[in-house]
DNA sequence: TATTGTTATACTCTATAACTATA
DNA sequence: TATAGTTATAGAGTATAACAATA
């Protein structure tokens, strides 16, 4: 109730003082979390990655697919469900579009005839390279000159955080 | 082609040695990315958050609305939008949610009858002070006594990431 | 003509259940 | 019976176009 208690219905100091737009919103309570911070950090790191990887044809998930498949050559989907973290069901569609575009290839496992087994291809393995160079310069450019440091800092904070929902007392 | 070229196919090093799960996959390129690691653990925070404030009948979205609209008494539902990051078409059920709770009113704006002025009920600003506290647990058990230091150090590595997206060369 | 709030719609992402073929 | 891959589907989250009321 601090709004100078006049009668005249003040239309709000913020909605007043805006030349252009009108962010005179105060989020002091919300910075106070470094969850808040992460969530507005990492929604644009991901718009800027998606718009790297678009002229490449990849997404997010399709591009984090390729690097582990070229990476781990051979592994099975359900492997890979696991380590991108989504669902084998999702990963279909997933695998799906790398395979149609030749990128990948399903590779029956003689041991187990029910499993795949994620081989990358020549192209595959030649996007993967244009990816990486591409990602490289998304980050030196999210980054802009950070300090090395202070990124070994991020990264072992976010590996924590991260780490803390594996249960376990062993220290990292 | 490192993998022992003798004709028997060798069944994956990965899935012979798994006792439980099959995590046995390299994401060391993946792991040169500061924004792989803001993924990974802004996906545990987000699926702890979610959880934290389901007693309350809150989601992520609701909840930051409640804090913003408690801080800033009287606001539009365009300026939260703006403050949210979401589309002013999307916010439109997020307030109906919390209207619907009585948890905020929406008051017309004498001065422009075309807005809602967006207020804070008591019931509100109740759950505003147990949402808070719940969270606050939350991010204790996501940073894990986590360094004051560190955590300034996160805290301004995400909002220069945030702000390198806003163009400008003013240093902040 | 532009803006606020609104509706409708579509597209992506994610989560779940159930099916098939193998083990 | 359990597992790998698959299908279908439903629920969120998000983005866009168009509309009525008001400026």
């Amino acid at each position: 109730m601090s709004r100078s208690g006049a009668g005249k219905p003040t239309p709000n100091i913020a909605a007043v003082a805006q030349g252009e737009e009108s962010p005179q919103v105060s989020d002091a309570t919300l910075c106070g979390f470094i969850g808040y911070h992460m969530k507005r950090a990492f929604n644009v790191v991901q718009a800027d990655l998606n718009q790297t990887l678009k002229p490449l044809g990849l997404r997010m998930v399709t591009y984090s697919a390729l690097v582990l498949i070229v990476d781990n050559p051979g592994l099975r989907q359900s492997q890979l469900a696991a380590a991108l973290d989504v669902e084998r069901a999702n990963l279909v569609v997933i695998v799906d579009e790398l395979e149609r575009r030749d990128l990948i290839s399903r590779d029956r496992v003689p041991s187990d005839r029910r499993a795949y087994a994620l081989n990358p291809t020549p192209a595959g393995r030649h996007l993967y390279e244009r990816a990486l160079e591409a990602v490289r310069g998304h980050e030196a450019r999210m980054l802009n000159g950070m300090e090395e440091e202070t990124k070994q800092v991020v990264i072992r904070a976010m590996s924590r955080i991260r780490r803390g929902s594996e249960g376990g007392s062993r220290g990292g």
